[in-house]
Parts: structure tokens; sequence; C-alpha cells
DNA sequence: CTGAAAGCGCTTACAG
DNA sequence: CTGAAAGCGCTTACAG
């Protein structure tokens, strides 16, 4: 087709201005907008310019020149515990290195949905750090479409290196403990799949470990000990008030995180339940709260997490010397015991 | 000067060919480093272009393109719960709007100093969201001489609208609230001026209010009341026991923002004191873990602060209809009784 | 309002 | 390795 041949060589004004048929100088005049023309020629001139997509070679080499250290971190939120201290460690490694960071904060499916499809990244920065997110895999094709160096923290992208925990297992450690102190009846507080969790995948590995060691440990798992809740303290609440009202009461509960938690025994004291003498509680984070509330769990290394996913990321980029591991760096995790555990009474 | 007239046209690449003794293409090929030229030609060409200051036409149109649609938001840190809220709100009304943000995490005295004395954001945003920042008398001389369009929350910058609330309005409440309860002997609890706090200004305003509602009491300031830990949690907990193991006992505790009174509620626990019958407390944010604590506290709606903030900067930009405030927008403060409070026993 | 032509600030074969 | 010259993709007085 003769469009193919055309559209080898860059589209120039002496093209746009042809087939308005009108000089170069009046296609110059109505793209700029800067002195008189009619109105008529005026469009005739913009509609021929956006028939051939035409950019002026000022706006064409611009873009070309893209951005000068600027990398993009992307995250559902900052105002929860572990996404605000792995934001904040990453913006400042980045930033003590010359880089300055574009922050985009999609909290819910609409809004990834919607910034996926645009992919407004393009020529605005050098390189992607992907902080938790809960990405599909619509999502998932679209950052990799790009071909921009990206490093994620927590899920993996394929062919991109990614930090984290080995999530089952520390769900794992966090069951063993109970199960050492001879719980049998260990209930699970998961945040509840929504809109803004949807199929997130330290959340189900987490909830595979702790099958898993019930399971290691003969426990055959109870679904009516499983409940969820809506994510943040109120959730773990919610979900605790649950279990307190279910047909099976346990002894001990395991929380996917430190917020569910402190939701948990926030409701427990307010059913007038002792901890840990009436109930165990474990989870995972060691949240800022966590040492107030004395809370039991196995502690992670979130600034550490952040800080290793922009030194891979500056690496990746040439900024940084070093070169990042092809696939996924595990950090490790250590249960930390407090004293909201004790065995069943 | 002859100097004068030269740097009022721009310096094109004859000039810098001209001074350094070679021809246009010599010069050209000398500054892009595609082609073979010989070490001394490059380097007196190169010489030539510093000392003439030579920008190509490219780089002055871009640079005087400037961004589009980006704006700045600097602040001290994003893991405490208000600098957290008020960015995440901030960032998310920019967002919705189609504006990025350039994040700048200034978390101490050294980063915020180096960051206003290279200030550089000339041309890469269109406006500056200041959000809580603690700003010595150079940093705002330095925000103001870029001449931008500047909203702030929290401090006040002169000739730039803020938001925020009336710190010693929501001071005096706290404390008002407890000699309303018949406390006399009423401590406060402040965070440490330091590195990153240097002189912040909604800190000094609530010792203000706190002074003045015992003023109004007819009760005399007891500097033996008044003590201050580090920022956060644990800091909050150092100074309860500071107070604990001091020369008067107090019956009840105004700290300046509830972080430091979760920290007070844990030092107390740990000591075997019960709230409220042993000691009352109470500050000023509602943060999320208020209710689970059950805190008395002045309320303040943070969310809101950060949008009125994005959005007198978008109408500052003629993004959005509507004239900012001159000066300072006030958002209302209210009291939460909860169980921390009770009368004196 | 519009075009022919000169000009601008580069870049790039071509020739040496 | 370097320069003279042609060329590129515009913009802008000038003339009508």
């Amino acid at each position: 087709m003769s469009h193919d041949a055309q559209s080898l060589t860059r589209v120039t004004l002496a093209d746009v201005a042809a087939r308005a048929g009108v000089s170069e100088a009046t296609a110059s005049r109505s793209l700029r907008g800067v002195s008189k023309v009619s109105q008529v020629t005026r469009e005739r001139v913009l509609d021929a310019a956006r028939d051939l997509s035409y950019v002026t070679a000022l706006q064409a080499l611009t873009e070309q020149a893209g951005p000068r250290r600027t990398v993009a971190v992307i995250v559902p939120f900052i105002t929860r515990w572990f996404f605000g201290t792995v934001t904040s460690a990453a913006v400042d490694y980045m930033r003590d290195r010359g880089y300055d960071v574009l922050l985009y904060h999609l909290g819910n499916a609409d809004i990834r949905d919607h910034f996926f499809q645009r992919m407004p990244l393009a020529r605005k920065v050098d390189g992607i750090l992907s902080l938790s997110m809960p990405l599909t895999e619509e999502h998932t094709l679209s950052l990799r479409s790009i071909d921009m160096p990206l490093v994620s923290v927590g899920s993996t992208i394929p062919g991109s290196p990614s930090v984290g925990i080995d999530e089952a297992a520390a769900a794992k450690s966090a069951v063993s403990h109970l199960l050492h102190l001879r719980h049998e009846r260990i209930a699970l507080i998961a945040g509840t799949p929504d809109d803004f969790w949807f199929d997130f995948a330290p959340s189900n590995a987490r909830q595979l470990g702790y099958e898993q060691a019930l399971g290691a440990a003969g426990i055959e798992p109870d679904p009516r000990l499983v409940v969820s809740g809506p994510h943040g303290i109120q959730g773990g609440a919610a979900a605790m008030a649950e279990l307190l009202s279910g047909p099976v009461m346990p002894t001990a509960v395991f929380a996917e995180y430190d917020e569910l938690a402190l939701g948990a025994l926030w409701a427990l004291r307010r059913a007038g339940l002792r901890v840990p003498q009436d109930m165990s509680v474990v989870s995972i984070d060691d949240h800022e709260m966590a040492p107030v509330l004395d809370l039991t769990t196995v502690a992670q290394n979130v600034e550490r997490q952040g800080q290793a996913a922009a030194q891979m990321l500056l690496q990746l980029l040439g900024a940084e010397v070093g070169t990042p591991p092809q696939e996924r760096m595990v950090l490790p995790t250590n249960l930390i015991l407090r004293g909201t555990t004790a065995p069943p009474s």
C-alpha cells in the first residue's frame, strides 16, 4: 500500500501543506495559530495534519529526547503501613541518586484499568518500579509491552526482576508457632478480595501457607474457621467478630497481616476476651504498632525491599554498577515472639 | 559591554564555531559526538560552547516548552499518618484531573537544604504543593523566588494560599475538655524539635493553645509537666515514661498529636496504670488507630485538606474554575469523646 | 488572507 | 580529520 512507503519517512510540513492544498507558509501559520489565517483554510490544514498524524520536528525530537533521570513508582496505596514504608524507602533511594519520581497512586481497579489502557509513561520515565501492585493479566501485558526497565516488589512480573519475601513460608512459620503451642483450632483472617485487591498474589500465598502448615500437622483445614473482612483495621475487627459468633470457636487466630490482627485485637477486647489467655493472635509484618500492642508477628524488612527494588532498577538503567537478579530476590523473615500468643488454656 | 549585546540574541552554532576557529560542520560533529573529530579540536569546541553557555535550538525550545500538566508535591514523610493521608488525597485529586505528580520526599534538614539550594523544579513542573513542610526562612525565600504557583498545607507561605486547621484552637479544645472534667495537673507531651521538625509551626501553635487554655482557667503552666520525646509512637512512650518518673504526677495528658498519645497509652499500660481511671489522655488528629484504642481526640479532616490544597493549586494554574483564597482556608475540627478521658479520681 | 522567496540553525554526504 | 556546500524542516518579512 502506498501509505506504507509514506509512513516510513517522517511526515513533514510540506506533506501537510500539499494535502491541504496550501503553501508551507500557510500551513505553518495555521498550525501555530499565530497570525491571521481564514477559518476554513486553518481547518483544512488541521484536518490534513490530523490525517497524516503530523508532529513537528521539535515535538518529535522532544519526545525522542525522553526523560532525564526520572522513574515512575506505581503503588496502590500509600496510607497502609506496608505500602507507605516500601514507597518511602524506594523514593528516598532514588532521590539520593539524583532520580526524580513520578508517583502513580492507583487505588482501585477502575483507576488501574484506565491507567494501563493508556499507559501514559512512554516518554516520561526511564523505568518503572511496581510496588506491590495487584496486577491483572492485562495490566502485566500492558506493562511489558512498552518494553521499559521494570522492577517489582511483591508480585512477580515474568521477565523482570522482583523482590519480596517467601509469603507462604512466612505464613507457615506463624501457623507452626501456634501448632507448637498445641493449638488445634486455628482460624485464618484474610482480607476480602475486592475491587482493590482482586487476586492479590501475596494474599493467596499466605493462605496457601496456612493450609500447608495445618496439613503438615495432620489437621484438616476447617472452612468455618476461615473468614475475611474488608482490608484494614476495621476489616480485621469485623472478621474477628464473625469468628466469635460463628459455629466453631478457635483458640488461636492467624491474620494475613498486622493491620488485620490489630483489628482482631480490638474486637477481642470489646468482646471481653483476654489475649493470649482466651485467644492467641499472630500475623505477618511487624507493623509500627505491633510492639505497642505486644503482637507476636513474622517480621519482614520492608525498607530493605524498597531499597533493593530501587537499586535493581538503577542497575537495569545502568546508573549503578551490578547486575540485578534474573528473577526474584527473596528476603528473610523472622518470627518475633511477643505477648499475644500462648498455649491454649 | 560588548558581551551584553551578544547575550541578547541567542548563541548559535556559528558563534561556537567561530570562537573555536572551526567550521560549523566540525562544531556540530564535536558537540554531537557522532563522527570522528580529533581530540584537541573537540575539546576546543566544547570549551567554546561552555564559555558561551551554548544550548542547541532544540534544547532551548524543549526547556521553553516546559512541563505538561505536572506538579511537584513536597512532603517531609509519607509514613506518618497525617502526611500519608494528606499526600494520598492530594495526589488522587491531581491524578483524577489529568495531572502527574513528581514526589519530593524530603525527610530531614540536610536533604531539605540541599533541595532548596538547587531548586530543581524550574522547568519540570507547573506548580508546587507543599504538604506540611517544616520550612526555614531560606527555604521559603527559595520557594518564592522561582515564582511558580504554590499552595501549602499546614505551614503558611506569605503570598500563597494555604489550607489548615486552627492549631491553637484545636489544642485549646482538647485541654478545655480536660479542664471541664476538673483536671488541674495537665501534662503536655510534645515532639522534640529535631533535625526533622526544627521549628515546625503547627507544633508551636498547639503548645501555645495548651498554655492559653490553662491560663484562661487560671492555672499557671508547670514546666515540670511539659515533656517531649522523639516523634512517633516510641517517642510518645518515652515522654510518658519521663512524666511517670518525674517530680509531679499529672492526672491527665494532652499529646500534641495521636501517634504520641498512642505511645503514651502504651507506656501507661506497661506501667500498670489504668486509663482513664488513673490517667486521662487526649490529643489531636483522629488517627486510624484512635477508635481502636478508644482515644479521645480532636478530629481533623486530613483528606479534605489535601483535596482543598490540590484544588486551589489547579485553580491557580487555570485548570479548574474558581479563585483560591488570598490567604488561609481554615477547616473545622471537632472533639470526639471516647474512653481515654474521665474526671480525676 | 496567502504565496514565493529568503533566511535560520542546524546536519550530512562529498571531496580532499 | 576537516571544510564548503547542499539540504532539511521549518518560520517570517515582503508583496500583493
